[in-house]
DNA sequence: GACTCGAGTCCCGCC
DNA sequence: GACTCGAGTC
């Protein structure tokens, strides 16, 4: 397919500022790849040219299809394509020693976010059922998002609230500052920070490429922007892509206002506009931009379409079970009449909790899937045990890691124990592993468990050792080995099928860092353990990659964002679910958000859409009867509907509306 | 220090 | 429904 001529200009203008604007499915991933391609033809040598993507999933299809377009032109060179957070990796891997981290630095994914946190509050006496962990994580996110540090967070503080959370917030970033470790938005934060206060650095860093790329641009939150701005200043190669009605991470600090203003930042900046979309039929755009326009504040765009098909579709059905099983027939059935092929569904549901039924009924139908993100796999406890001891063999100053896999499997170091050790070290101000060479100071400790904790200092630091001479394969499984982690699993886990699949999982570690040994030209094992808290997965074991050929796509609407499928069922589409229950509770500003998100699954869809809705759900173990969405009576076109206006103002899991016959909703 | 049992809590989304 | 946490017991 040739560019049209706004795509064409997009990917011919090769220098200075330039801002495309692009609707949903008009090609604006293509653009970017064509204009690097176009760049490369023109002389730039590939490793000058940083393309930023928000998701891995996103960098994984942008780096895949480059290296198809390039094909046999520049085999070697890759342009480098990366998300954010793993560009800031690398940068800080560089220069956050300039900030007194060790380059070597652990980061922190949300797990050992909690446990600081938790210990934390605990510092403050604080109890859980004031302020959880979670709570304090995201208000501190949001003011690292701010940019207000630990010293200015106590005069931003408004409630009582956040005044605790201010002071948590001081213990929370000591302790990671302490244990040599980072945060996710750290990452951005600390890049951001380095840039500011050593203009050497910046422009160290900024000189590596003429030509910087953003996609979804509107998505970028102020640390992004920021980091942005900082690596095209002298250059202006700066190319960023966006759509204002795609923007769904506001809750993580996406500012819409940094596309708006793209031109004040870069007043010479050139702006294109794509319009013409080639992925979906006219009735399923018709759906959308109904949709859409119920969003008062937006830049109104012309989405043309280019093709004609079916009227989607609305589906009502009993419970979670019976809408599994409604999808996974209708996909089953499709496929064996050869009608389509399990890849070219996608089935999208807005939380994590909802895919259970799903992922039970394809198994029973033995259609093959995938479950696109869901951090399920390093979630696993025996995952974040072994990752925990590689974690710990990194940088032993990491106090989760290390409290973690103190005593697991057990070797005699208890709890008691264990907490004695810490309030020593913390009173000296030094990390637990040094409190563990002199362990035998602080009393009370008896012969055999100083015996054992002399024992564990030995293991780490012997494979301290090897993790920096031989191969790390061999490193982990004899480590592995030698904790005796199969044993452990055995007496965790009476049932054999257990230890059997979670050993299985412990080999996937391993296979992991295989992987991650063969692509690596130096390979580490800090380097491995930062690509896995990045969820950056193995890409290279295609088992994920060959199942994506050809099976079911399941995922999150956040995750779909920049995909398409011939075929997409958006499920639950309920009250509460979509929009959530948080946001219906929230601001006004909310629901616009989840409107979009619903617009972003939508415009998925380039043949058939099908949306979905349960007329009960179960939610702790009980079945709650369920309200449509107000998005679908918008979709339809009856936003007068009195049901509508029920929805709109009944909390979610309230009583059911007074009759069955208000839930037709929409064509069947 | 390890184990069992019952009460209480529970989650949006992603890197 | 699933999981964590704390109390109580060996």
């Amino acid at each position: 397919m040739s560019l049209n001529p706004a795509q064409q200009e997009a990917v011919n203008t090769l220098s200075g500022p330039m801002l495309v604007l692009a609707g949903a499915g008009t090609g604006k991933t293509r653009v970017v790849m064509h204009r690097v391609v176009n760049l490369i033809r023109h002389g730039v040598a590939p490793s000058r040219i940083l393309a930023v993507t928000f998701t891995n999933k996103a960098a994984r299809e942008m780096q895949h299809r480059a290296a198809e377009l390039l094909g046999k032109r520049q085999s070697q060179a890759k342009p480098e394509i990366s998300t954010f957070h793993s560009l800031c990796v690398r940068i800080l891997r560089r220069q956050i020693h300039h900030l007194g981290y060790p380059s070597q630095f652990a980061i922190y994914d949300r797990g050992d976010q909690e446990s600081v946190a938790r210990a934390a509050l605990r510092e403050i006496r604080v109890s859980e059922t004031t302020m959880r962990p979670g709570d304090l994580i995201q208000v501190i996110s949001r003011w690292k998002m701010a940019g207000i540090d630990p010293t200015r967070a106590g005069s931003v503080a408004q409630s009582d609230k956040e005044h605790l959370a201010a002071a948590g917030y001081r213990r929370y970033q000591n302790a990671l500052k302490a244990a040599g470790a980072v945060d996710f938005d750290d990452l951005l934060g600390l890049t951001g920070e380095v840039f500011s206060r050593h203009a050497d650095v910046r422009r160290e860093e900024a000189a590596r490429f003429d030509h910087v790329m953003v996609d979804e641009y509107q998505d970028t939150n102020a640390a992004q922007y920021r980091i942005v701005k900082a690596l095209a200043a002298e250059h202006r190669n700066l190319c960023v892509v966006g759509d204002d009605d795609q923007s769904i991470y506001a809750w993580r600090g996406a500012e819409v206002t940094h596309i708006l203003r793209f031109k004040n930042d870069w007043p010479d900046a050139k702006t294109v506009r794509l319009e013409t979309n080639y992925r979906s039929t006219r009735q399923i755009l018709d759906w959308s931009n109904r949709l859409i326009a119920f969003n008062k504040v937006r830049h109104a765009k012309v989405l043309r379409a280019t093709a004609s098909g079916e009227e989607p579709r609305i589906l009502q059905v009993q419970d979670e079970t019976a809408e599994a099983k409604l999808v996974v027939e209708e996909i089953a059935r499709a496929v064996a009449a050869r009608r389509a092929r399990h890849g070219d569904f996608a089935i999208l549901f807005r939380t994590n909790e909802q895919p259970r039924p799903f992922e039970d009924e394809l198994r029973r139908a033995k259609v093959p899937y995938v479950l696109v993100g869901g951090t399920s796999f390093y979630d696993r406890k025996e995952i974040r045990d072994v990752l925990a001891y590689l974690k710990l063999l990194v940088n032993p100053r990491d106090e989760i890691s290390l409290l973690r896999v103190i005593n697991t499997p057990g070797r005699g170091i208890g709890q008691t124990t264990v907490t004695r050790l810490v309030e020593a070290a913390v009173g000296q101000g030094k990390p637990v592993w040094d409190a563990l060479a002199n362990a035998e100071q602080y009393g009370c400790v008896s012969p055999a468990v100083l015996k054992a904790i002399g024992a564990f200092r030995e293991l780490i630091g012997r494979y301290r050792k090897l993790s920096k001479a031989g191969p790390l394969v061999d490193m982990v499984r004899s480590l592995v080995d030698e904790i005796g982690y199969r044993d452990e699993l055995a007496r965790l886990y009476p049932n054999p099928d257990d230890v059997q699949t979670r050993w299985a999982s412990v080999e996937e570690v391993v296979n992991a860092v295989g992987g991650y040994c063969q692509r690596e030209s130096r390979p580490t094992l800090s380097g491995f353990v930062q690509e896995v808290a990045l969820g950056d997965r193995d890409t290279s074991d295609d088992k994920e990659s060959r199942l994506a050929g050809d099976a079911v796509a399941l995922m999150t609407l956040h995750s779909a964002k920049g995909l398409e499928f011939p075929a997409v069922y958006m499920v639950g589409m309920e009250e509460g679910l979509l929009p959530h229950k948080r946001s219906i509770a929230d601001a006004a500003g909310a629901i616009d958000e989840e409107r979009r998100l619903c617009y972003v699954g939508l415009t998925r869809a380039e043949r058939r859409l099908t949306l979905t809705m349960a007329l009960t759900r179960r939610k702790w173990g009980k079945a709650r009867p369920t309200l449509p969405s107000r998005f679908l009576y918008e979709i339809t076109g009856q936003a007068d509907n009195p049901n509508y206006l029920a929805s709109v103002r009944k909390a979610p899991g309230g009583a059911a509306p007074a009759s069955n016959n208000s839930r037709q909703t929409g064509r069947q």
